[in-house]
RNA sequence: GGGAGCUUAGCUCAGCUGGUUCAGAGCAUCUGCCUUACAAGCAGAGGGUCACUGGUUCGAACCCAGUAGCUCCCACCA
């Protein structure tokens, strides 16, 4: 059959794909093996497939994949996260889309909607994984907020509030206005903005300018956020400042409402900033609540949950925030109070999800008590110190650090309705009581000694923060919460590797870690790999509005699977972000072609008996083998010590070599038949042997087409497919062949080419030698490779010659034409002086007295045998010259 | 404002305990080739004051100090 030129991709990897599934490769359950097993970073149900997901997924495929082959019970968990305010907003949209108000239905009827919306769209990125070959265990597939992966964290809420780390609370936190929910600190990013600072006049009363006047009439004060006037209660200033000793107790009047404040005086205000007149607002700063709380002032709040004006305010009532802030200080602007406006940076807090901009707000809500828990669970910060949860690359543990010795209160409450409920329950007076059901809250009212009528209970309306199911995931999804056997609990739990981004360590890593301790007194994972941020080749961060993200399922139509991780590992070092190019995906699909075509030579060879092929040939096809065994083993050692540290790009990279050069380049160009002969039965064996194992490297990182050239080797027939067959083991190298042999067809070759003949010209070649035997064998692969007509050994160096040294061996090439005297001369004239330099240096250090006495004795026997070698062919060029 | 990390070839990065496997790899570039597996290819070649300045050492890309630039994380300055 004739085979393409080009690989196709298309054409295999849905096969392969299929077989993998049919014959249960990726499906695990425990049994006596040792286990190897990740959970996937469960994907947001609403998400598609991006170049994150890609490189994460692929290198989880990669270590698992090899687990397997090394004969590990590999198991790889998928599934998806519900994405409490990511899918409410979608499913709010779509809704709205239908001309339905999320305001105008029931709780329960949005909630069919929204599973009716997961149940159609949820398993699509889950599809796309199957696209660039991911093995997951798909029989295990999880949703974080299927029955009993709520139940478990009804049971964690529950049992958190009876240890007294969960706790209700009123305090400031974080408002989106777009998802209207509070979220945690963590959900709150932080952008560098440029802003307008006001400086808005604040009238005195008559009262105060009998003590004391100005030519405004007022005071100056700063301020980034004018629509929050309405809301000011006082105006502070530091009492050491000498400008407004005098003010401290008196009042002013507060713009556009004309409340009459008190100015105050606190330590917090810095003299330096602005006008240091601090207006303030408690209701909307967390500083200026601190102030008011000190001071006793009332609460003003001027928006609303939408970010509007409220009616509290008493002026631009329904107006947008930003808007209402364009329209005051265009009204003071007009009344002349505002004096000034200076441009500022400063930073406001943006929504991590709707990219709204947060404001702070004092509500009451549930939080994780969380220096309380860290203290309980001393190991959440030490098992990630010593290492017996290994971060890669380490620095993530600074990090780690900084933040749990840093670490607030966690808000877990969300006002949304898809999500975990919070098991809470009031009465009509607003007491409550926490319980996983209704009965129980009853029943715990009763132990209460509360009476409360049949029916009276409410369930408190919010949900929990999605992370706080999301902490449980290496748990739950093997059932570590539920009663029962715990079979796969105690066989799979802790899993092996976590494979992530770093933007998720505090969202996600840390609390797995707290959440394993705090549940189950185990660690969630052995190690963590922190993937980097894919970015553009200008490093900008992919996004939707650059349109710099391009469609991985269209890039996989493109170049296949194989090529599109290949390209993803290749620019991948741990930890490093990964500058996304399409050129790196051209490689990898330059590689399968590589690979394709060099199955196709060795399909194409005719095979023969050994007895019907010359004796010269045999042997140096036996030379050849063992100097690619040697090869091949050096590169497994590598591949193994690379993935040790995680680093996949360079196990890769040493795959790649070996495939293409010293497979391809050389080896097979070794032991290719002269044009229109056969090839002996006991090479062929050899060859296809080599093949094998090199797909069998390459089956973790480019499983498709691997599996694809495994069974076109065996003719279909293959004893076991790849995706099983063992991974090569480290070893020593033995047999290392001495490869001088090669070193001549290089030189050969070079010589021609920089004298700019044709490689058809072919040379003849004498070699002088003490150790023939370092050639002998290679004759014909020298000829073969380098054209050369014939090679012997120690003859008398002819008249006219090129010469040159193969490491302290000469060569000498009888081929008058391209011979310039001059030239040659001059060339071995300069040789000669590098390397009297060389050897000069070389002799400095030897003589050197502390050097010989000080350095490592191996390494002055490096010096030695460098000056020897270096006197040698010095003592041989000025022979030649003459 | 605090903390961490980085700076090596045109680009992206390796370089472990200081010592010719210490100046490397891939890509890109240049030269010559449609050689009967592959032009998505073959054979070659060029290219770096290892950010800068000092120091330690017989010896520094590597250790120390300082300088400059970049990146990330954290933080309530109106």
């Amino acid at each position: 059959m004739e085979l393409d030129k080009h690989y196709s991709p298309q054409a295999v990897e849905d096969k392969w794909y299929s077989y993998w599934m049919d014959k249960g490769f990726f499906d695990s359950t425990p049994d006596e093996r040792e286990p190897f097993t990740i959970v996937i970073p469960p994907p947001n149900v609403t998400g598609v497939l991006h170049m994150g997901h890609m490189l994460n997924n692929t290198i989880q495929d990669v270590l698992i994949r090899k687990a397997r082959m090394e004969g590990k019970n590999a198991c790889w968990v998928p599934g998806t996260d519900h994405a409490s305010i990511a899918t409410e907003a979608k499913v709010v949209k779509m809704l709205a889309e239908k001309g339905i108000k999320k305001s105008d239905i029931t709780r329960d009827e949005f909630l069919g909607h929204a599973w009716e919306w997961k149940n159609k769209y949820g398993g699509i990125i889950l599809d796309q994984l199957k696209k660039l070959g991911a093995s997951c265990d798909w029989k295990r597939t999880r949703f974080t907020m299927e029955e009993d992966l709520s139940n478990a964290v009804a049971d964690v809420f529950v049992k958190l509030y009876n240890d007294g780390l969960i706790y209700r609370g009123t305090k400031m936190v974080n408002w989106d206005p777009a998802g209207k929910t509070t979220l945690s600190d963590e959900e709150v990013i932080y952008k560098e903005t440029q802003s307008n600072l006001y400086y808005v006049t604040y009238k005195f009363t008559d009262e105060t300018k009998h003590h004391f006047n100005n030519e405004l009439g007022g005071l100056q004060v700063a301020t980034t956020r004018p629509e929050t006037i309405m809301g000011d209660v006082a105006i502070c200033v530091n009492p050491n400042d000498e400008r407004y000793k005098t003010l401290i107790g008196h009042t002013v009047i507060v713009p556009v409402v004309n409340r009459v404040v008190k100015v105050i005086a606190d330590d917090y205000i810095d003299i330096e900033f602005g006008t240091g007149c601090l207006k303030v607002t408690p209701a909307h700063d967390e500083n200026d609540y601190n102030i008011g709380e000190k001071h006793g002032l009332e609460i003003i709040d001027v928006l609303d949950d939408d970010g509007k004006i409220h009616a509290r305010a008493g002026a631009y009532v329904g107006m947008d925030r930003f808007a209402c802030r364009k329209q005051i200080v265009k009204d003071l602007e007009e009344q002349g109070l505002i004096t000034k406006t200076e441009h500022i940076k400063n930073t406001v807090g943006h929504s991590e999800r709707t990219d709204a901009v947060i404001e702070k707000k004092i509500s009451t809500q549930w939080f994780v008590d969380m220096k309380e828990f860290l203290k309980r669970h001393p190991q959440v910060l030490s098992s990630v110190m010593n290492d017996e949860v290994k971060f890669y690359p380490s620095k993530f543990k600074n990090v780690y650090k900084h933040w749990l010795d840093n670490i607030k209160d966690w808000n877990i409450s969300r006002q949304l309705w898809w999500g975990q409920r919070i098991p809470a329950w009031y009465d009509n007076q607003g007491n409550y009581v926490v319980a996983k059901t209704e009965v129980e809250a009853y029943e715990a009212f009763k132990n209460k000694n509360m009476t409360v009528a049949a029916g009276e209970l409410k369930q408190d309306p919010d949900v929990v923060d999605t992370w706080f199911s999301s902490w449980l995931w290496p748990i739950s999804v093997f059932d570590g919460f539920k009663e029962g056997d715990k079979k796969d609990y105690n066989y799979y739990y802790p899993t092996n590797d976590l494979v992530t981004g770093p933007d998720i360590i505090f969202f996600w890593v840390a609390r797995m870690v707290m959440a394993g301790y705090a549940f189950n007194g185990q660690k969630p994972f052995n190690s963590v790999y922190f993937t980097g941020i894919v970015r553009d080749k200008l490093r900008r961060k992919m996004s939707k509005s650059l349109g710099n993200s391009p469609d991985p399922l269209e890039l996989i139509e493109k170049y296949g699977a194989d090529a599109t991780r290949m390209g993803l590992l290749l620019s991948a070092p741990a930890g490093n972000d990964i500058l996304y190019d399409e050129s790196l995906i051209e490689q990898g699909r330059n590689f399968c072609n590589k690979i394709w075509n060099a199955y196709r030579l060795l399909a194409g060879w005719e095979v023969v008996d050994d007895t019907k092929v010359d004796a010269t040939v045999l042997k140096s096809n036996q030379l050849a083998n063992e100097w690619f065994k040697a090869r091949l083993q050096t590169a497994v050692n590598d591949v193994h010590a690379a993935f040790k540290d995680y680093r996949l790009s360079e196990a890769l990279m040493s795959v790649y070599k070996l495939v293409w050069d010293d497979f391809c380049s050389w080896y097979l160009e070794m032991v290719k038949p002269v044009y229109g002969e056969p090839i002996n039965q006991s090479t062929m064996a050899e060859v296809k042997a080599n093949f094998e194992n090199i797909l069998t490297l390459l089956q973790p990182f480019m499983p498709f087409i691997s599996e694809e050239l495994h069974h076109a080797l065996y003719e279909g027939t293959p004893a076991k497919a790849l995706i099983v067959t063992d991974f090569p083991k480290a070893t020593e190298v033995v047999n290392l062949v001495d490869d001088k042999a090669l070193a001549i067809i290089a030189e050969v070759r070079n010589l021609r080419n920089s004298k700019g003949l044709s490689p058809k010209v072919a040379f003849e070649v004498i070699v002088k030698t003490e150790q023939p035997a370092n050639y002998q064998g290679w004759e014909s692969i020298i000829q073969k490779l380098a054209n050369v007509s014939a090679i012997s050994y120690n003859a008398d160096k002819p008249e006219k010659c090129i010469s040159s040294l193969i490491g302290t061996d000469e060569m000498y090439i009888p081929y008058a034409e391209m011979l310039d005297e001059a030239e040659e001369k001059k060339k071995i004239a300069e040789e000669i002086d590098y390397l009297k330099g060389f050897l000069k240096s070389v002799d400095a250090k030897l003589s050197n007295e502390k050097f010989v006495a000080n350095a490592k004795p191996e390494v002055i026997e490096k010096e030695r045998q460098k000056k020897a070698d270096a006197e040698e062919k010095i003592q041989k060029l000025e022979s030649g010259l003459a």
